[in-house]
DNA sequence: GTCTTTCGATACATCGGTGTATCGGATACA
DNA sequence: TGTATCCGATACACCGATGTATCGAAAGAC
């Protein structure tokens, strides 16, 4: 009995070498940039040849493509669990903490993220992926402070929740920038709860941060 | 009488050349990202060969940093423009559409700028040279919103008036990062004036924008 | 264990970009 | 207008990266 016809036989060693490669990949960008990095380089960080390269990836597009994938997908993920930790209706700012705790982790990927972004700003395909994902983060935002509702008034200029999901990556991103420039990733954790509480709390709210 | 002893005779086809270099250079890079641009094709759009570009330029760094100042200055002198334009003490919301206009004006000057972002992040040097023209970017923001104080009093999250004036940084990036992915500009320049109006009017504040 | 399939290393041809050295025409200045 | 200087075009040598074709070795199926 075969599992599959059409599709090659898949080895373990395949997968290994593939995640190597991401992983070396990773690194190599960080330090350098992706416009600055040759498919030569990454398979000397992995340890391999290019012929291993070529024959588990088209392009270093693709690559780039695939790594970024992987990563974001396993962040959402811990953003994801660290909205829902608690109850229907726990408190926003111990959220804050905890989201703000996960996205402002690893000053390597905000640099590959960023790399990322304006790849994507001159691919339209590579943009819409980016923005339907943004799109999901988002979401959980929302349905978060939908749960919260009532207990902190949001401020009427930001429109719905959808308005105040959307704030609050704005928040993040203008962070993030700044983060790339000064490097204080403790200062930006700061920052960011400052700016979240900023947004997401009405002026006149005596309920604040800290 | 001469001008200057050590200095080569300063001629007038160089500057010509040296700007004609510059305004191919931003062409260029907007459309295809400083990783992938190689100094031929700078020197095909501007019409010159490469022997034009080593004459004025040692590299595409040094290019690329020069093309950034004379931009970067140039918006800065249009930002200045707009903040002081009105008298000593008038409302905050026509100086933010102003500065909004201006700020989100060319989205091909928005990719070269965080083209040079991810740029200065891995080169210190650079970086800090960035954050100092941040830094006085957020002065003259600062010294405009000191201008408008006991009209609309700003949110106690945020700390003093520098911590506005960062936030309204921050703002901007955020918006930035949104607009160079759906590329819609005006949606973006609307939602950067709410989230100005959100960061720096009270909520208990009846003023709004509009 | 063997046999078949797949993976990745090696070698090769090629191409595009880089930097330099040189030279003729353009430009400023008297 | 003459002339000294400067600027940018051309030609050349070089290098590093790319992609492909081939082949030995590893890994799974039985």
């Amino acid at each position: 009995m075969v599992t599959d016809q059409t599709a090659p036989r898949v080895t373990r060693r395949r997968v290994r070498t593939r995640a190597n490669l991401l992983d070396a990949a990773f690194a190599v960008f960080a330090a350098k940039g992706f416009g600055r990095v040759s498919i030569e380089e990454v398979c000397e960080a992995a340890g391999y040849s290019r012929g291993a390269f070529y024959s588990n990836f088209d392009s270093l597009d693709e690559l780039f493509f695939a790594l970024y994938r992987q990563r974001a997908d396993l962040i959402a993920e811990q953003v994801a669990g660290a909205l829902a930790l608690d109850g229907p209706d726990l408190d926003v700012p111990a959220a804050v903490d905890r989201v703000t705790e996960v996205l402002l982790l690893d000053l390597d990927w905000l640099l590959v993220k960023t790399d990322f972004l304006v790849h994507a700003a001159r691919d339209p395909d590579v943009a819409q992926s980016l923005l339907e994902h943004r799109a999901r983060l988002r979401d959980a935002i929302a349905d978060r402070l939908l749960r919260a509702r009532g207990l902190t008034e949001l401020p009427a200029v930001l429109g719905d929740i959808d308005g105040a999901a959307h704030a609050v990556v704005a928040a993040y991103d203008g962070v993030t920038t700044q983060l790339l420039l000064d490097k204080d990733v403790e200062g930006a954790r700061i920052w960011l709860k400052q700016l979240l509480t900023a947004l997401l709390t009405d002026g006149s709210d005596p309920q604040r941060a800290h």
